[in-house]
DNA sequence: TGGACGATTGACT
DNA sequence: GTCAATCGTCCAA
């Protein structure tokens, strides 16, 4: 079993160190895996998060404490995978963004219709990717069928720092993480000024 | 109860 | 580069 004390981390440490982690996806007798290259950090005091005007049924699972999931539905579409962190009772979670297939990718490209870096390199594709849907928002990731796995935190001076995409308010904070050797990161640019 | 709005993606010009 | 798809959620009425 996991530690995921760690999770209760401020929420940018948290996306920090979710960067190199592992995801162990399984559907039946298919395991599914990858590893965690892309991440941003959302909290409650944050207009750009589904938390900031407080609690709802969409948001509930934000609450839940760390080491919970939180799935919301993207433009109708898209199934996008949050792990909850900070402290239990307060919204703050991580967006997974983007990931590299390690086990599965034959499935995982059945599930996305396609191949190459276009698998996993977004949240709405690495959603596809891991048959995420809104069932799972509020799973214990800790147990199957979908589980994270801890990994040595990457190196400072492998970890890009850049604001957010596709948002609108708040636009300007520093809170997307990357891993700058990874081919799957969704977007490169946007460093923040130095 | 209805209407506007996305933490996105892929197709197309 | 532009733009439509598509639906759960939220809030005004």
């Amino acid at each position: 079993m996991d530690d995921f004390s760690w999770l209760g981390l401020p929420v940018e440490e948290a996306a920090r160190r979710l960067l190199g982690c592992e995801l162990e996806r399984t559907l039946g007798p298919e395991t599914l895996r990858v590893r965690i290259v892309e991440t941003e950090a959302y909290s409650q005091d944050d207009p750009a998060s589904h938390t900031f005007s407080g609690r709802t049924a969409r948001n509930e699972a934000m609450f839940l404490g760390p080491g919970h999931a939180y799935v919301y539905l993207s433009y109708g579409i898209h199934s996008c995978l949050n792990i909850v962190v900070g402290r239990e009772g307060v919204g703050e979670g991580v967006l997974i963004r983007a990931a590299e297939p390690l086990e599965g990718r034959d499935t995982m490209a059945l599930l996305r219709g396609r191949g190459g870096v276009a698998l996993t390199n977004g949240p709405g594709k690495l959603g596809q990717a891991l048959a995420i849907d809104l069932g799972l928002s509020g799973h214990d990731v800790a147990l199957a069928p979908l589980r994270l796995l801890r990994r040595p935190p990457l190196g400072e001076e492998r970890v890009v720092v850049t604001t957010r995409i596709g948002i609108t308010k708040a636009a300007e904070l520093p809170r997307r993480f990357y891993d700058r050797d990874s081919g799957y990161v969704s977007v490169r640019a946007r460093p923040v000024a130095r």
